[in-house]
DNA sequence: TTCAGCCTGTCG
DNA sequence: CGACAGGCTGAA
C-alpha cells in the first residue's frame, strides 16, 4: 500500500508526537512482532523514552527515541493512526501494537501482516540499514538518478520499483510516472536517452510532490495518520485503468505483467 | 531472474 | 470458487 507519498503524509501527520515521552506500549499481536524478530520484550524497552524526531527513507518510517530507533515498513496494508487516549479500539481490525503518549496514542494495525518492524539500539546498525536502501526518490538529484539507471538493463519499470536503486516508488506511482513521462515500461533502463532520463526525473518529482500535496492515493485501505483517505487517486491516469481510453490519445490502456506486477500503460503514448 | 510464499479481504 | 491486490524475501 503505502508508497513514498503516503508514508510522507503519515510522517507529517505524526509530527505532533515529537517531544513527547512514551508512557506505555501495548503489543496486541505477539506473533507479528516475533515474526519480525522484534520481541514484545524488546519493544517494551521503548517505554519511558522521549520521541526526538521522525524520519523517512523510501517507504520506511523511523521513530527516533532517546536511546532506540523504531522503524516501520507498512507493507501493503499497514496503518499508523493517531487516536485520543481512551478511544475504543475494537473497531480496528488486526491491531499489532499501540504506542501511548500523554493524551494520545498511536495504533499500528496491518490487515495482511506484510508490514515489518525494526529496532535499532545503535546508530551504527541504523546507518548500515539506511545504506542498503537506495536513494530516496524525493532526495535524489538528477546526476545520481542518471547514474543509477544508466547501467541497468532490466525494464525501466522494474528499475523504478527496485528499492535498492531508488526508494519510495511502488506500483501505482511507477505506472503514473511512466505514463506522464511518455516512456514505455518495458524499455531497458539503459536504453533511455539523456533527454528521456531528464524528462523521467522531472516527472517523478512532479508526480510525487503532487501526490504528497493531495495526501496520497487511497485505492482501498490506505488512510493517513489521522485515519483519513488520500485524494491523489482522483488524478490517476493509467493505474488500473486498463481497457479504458487513454486520456491523451483515446486508444485503450493496456494491461501487461512486468515481473509479476500488473502494469497499465498506453502503447501509443509510451514509447 | 523468476516465482512461490507470506496473509487477509474483496470482487467477479 | 479462483483471481487478484499498494511489497519484499529468499530459494530454485
Amino acid at each position: 500500500m503505502p508508497e513514498l507519498p503516503e508514508v510522507e503524509t503519515i510522517k507529517n501527520d505524526l509530527s505532533i508526537l515529537i517531544g513527547r515521552t512514551l508512557k506505555a506500549i501495548i503489543v496486541y499481536d505477539e506473533a507479528y512482532s516475533e515474526k519480525n524478530k522484534t520481541t514484545p520484550k524488546e519493544l517494551k524497552k521503548l517505554k519511558g523514552q522521549k520521541l526526538l524526531q521522525l524520519s523517512r527513507k523510501g517507504k520506511y518510517l523511523f521513530f527516533h527515541f532517546s536511546k532506540t530507533i523504531l522503524g516501520f515498513h507498512l507493507g501493503l496494508t499497514g496503518s499508523l493512526i493517531l487516536l485520543a487516549v481512551g478511544k475504543h479500539l475494537d473497531k480496528f481490525k488486526h491491531k499489532v501494537l499501540s504506542l501511548n503518549f500523554h493524551e494520545m496514542s498511536l495504533l499500528f494495525s496491518d490487515m495482511r501482516k506484510f508490514g515489518r518492524l525494526f529496532l535499532f539500539d545503535e546508530e551504527k546498525s541504523f546507518q548500515n540499514f539506511l545504506t542498503d536502501i537506495g536513494h530516496d526518490a524525493l532526495e535524489i538529484g538528477l546526476s545520481e538518478f542518471k547514474e543509477a539507471l544508466r547501467s541497468i538493463r532490466k525494464p525501466i519499470k522494474l528499475a523504478l520499483l527496485d528499492q535498492k536503486v531508488i526508494s519510495g516508488i511502488g506500483n501505482i506511482y511507477a505506472d503514473e510516472i511512466l505514463f506522464r513521462a511518455g516512456i514505455n515500461p518495458l524499455r531497458p533502463a539503459s536504453s533511455l536517452s539523456d533527454k528521456e532520463l531528464q524528462k523521467l526525473f522531472q516527472t517523478m518529482k512532479e508526480v510525487l510532490h503532487l501526490a504528497i500535496q493531495l495526501r496520497g492515493s487511497t485505492i482501498k485501505d490506505y488512510v493517513d495518520g489521522l485515519g483519513r483517505a488520500g485524494m491523489f487517486q482522483t488524478e490517476h491516469l493509467v493505474y488500473q485503468k486498463y481497457g479504458k481510453p487513454c486520456p491523451r490519445c483515446g486508444e485503450p490502456i493496456e494491461k501487461i505483467k512486468v515481473a509479476g506486477r500488473t502494469t497499465s500503460y498506453c502503447p501509443q503514448c509510451q514509447r
